[in-house]
DNA sequence: AACTCGGGGCT
DNA sequence: AGCCCAGAGTT
């Protein structure tokens, strides 16, 4: 099937069946679109909506969004997950600002300049919002690619990523890129599924190997895996008079970054230690339900241990806070941080 | 080229 | 429990 063959399938099956009524496909600005496809990354669309409404009605333009504290930010982040997406997504928008002028650069060289954009988010951006014939290659194109042209191998390995960049690009159209784009993600979101795909009403059933091979859901090939190995720590929320909890910044780089989070111990004999470095006694404690977090390459086994301290030390310095559960501050919190101040707040004493 | 980085939904 | 999802950055 010729190139021009294969967009006009696409497109005329767009015209009928593609999804028109996203939150990011009304006004398709730069800004807009860029937002969603950094939200979207790893992350399913239904997950996103909500977080991408609450996003725009809070920073509606990237200058909101570049005058905006990196902590209300993380906050808006809080139970997306990857949230360097969020710090570069930051730092992208106050390079727009002050490099650019508020517009963003009309190339996918330039738009892969800026933090966190990639060769695929800058052809989603071009595309989409400024109508540059630029090709993408996300988890959806990558599906129906290797499924149209039954390619083996997982697309992690170079060789195959790079076959796959050369088969989109000689695949995008001149004209309406950005229904093309829109389409081929759709139809890797509604037809072309991972487990249940729905060859009869696909426009690419006459030409696609993998249906001919009778097994499109061998591709594409899936990720070789391990065994996640599991890691463990002791989490004391250390609670004061007030009812407030003792938190402190984690590093910007690395796991949850930039997030607030309770002290983590590898091991309770360490617990002493931290109480005495913090100037803090304990005259209460309880062991709380464990819970398991997984991440994308490890388990982690949480103790939480709530500790009630009559110590109120002086919060001094940057990066640590007394954490009020009755009137939270608008910070970053890791899901299961997230979780276990949920579950506490109900202990929280009662004010005098 | 391999590894890191989250959280949720689906099976 | 295992797998995947509108990927990018670091090493």
């Amino acid at each position: 099937m010729i190139p021009e063959v294969f967009a006009q399938r696409v497109l005329d099956w767009y015209d009928e069946h593609g999804r028109h009524d996203l939150p990011w496909q009304q006004d398709m600005t730069p800004y807009r679109v860029w937002v969603s496809e950094i939200m979207l990354q790893q992350t399913q669309v239904v997950t996103v909506i909500p977080y991408y409404l609450r996003f725009m009605q809070e920073l509606p333009t990237v200058e909101a969004l570049a005058a905006a504290d990196e902590d209300q930010v993380l906050h808006l982040w809080t139970g997306l997950g990857y949230y360097s997406r969020a710090r570069n997504l930051h730092k992208a928008a106050r390079l727009v600002v002050s490099q650019h002028g508020g517009e963003f650069p009309r190339s996918v060289e330039g738009l892969c300049e800026l933090p966190g954009i990639g060769r695929s988010t800058a052809g989603a951006v071009a595309s989409l919002s400024m109508g540059i014939r630029a090709p993408i290659l996300d988890g959806n194109v990558k599906r129906v690619l290797t499924r149209f042209k039954a390619v083996d191998g997982w697309p992690g390995e170079k060789a195959v990523h790079d076959r796959l960049w050369r088969m989109a690009e000689s695949l995008t159209p001149q004209n309406r890129v950005a229904h093309y784009t829109q389409a081929m993600m759709d139809l890797g979101a509604t037809l072309c599924t991972r487990s249940n795909p729905s060859c009869l009403l696909c426009p690419l059933r006459d030409g696609c190997k993998a249906r001919a091979l009778g097994e499109p859901k061998r591709f594409p090939a899936s990720r070789p895996r391990k065994v996640l190995p599991v890691r463990s720590c002791v989490m004391p929320l250390l609670m004061n008079e007030e009812g407030a909890v003792w938190l402190q910044r984690r590093p910007s780089s690395g796991l949850w970054g930039g997030l607030w989070c309770p002290p983590q111990l590898n091991a309770e004999d360490e617990l002493a230690d931290l109480l005495g470095r913090l100037q803090m006694a304990a005259h209460e404690r309880e062991a709380l339900a464990p819970l398991r977090h997984t991440f994308s390459h490890f388990h982690l086994d949480i103790q939480p241990l709530l500790l009630r301290v009559s110590a109120r030390p002086a919060v001094a310095e940057s990066g640590q806070v007394w954490y009020n559960l009755r009137h939270p501050e608008s910070l970053g919190l890791a899901a299961p941080v997230k979780k276990l101040l949920r579950q506490i707040e109900a202990r929280v004493p009662s004010l005098a």
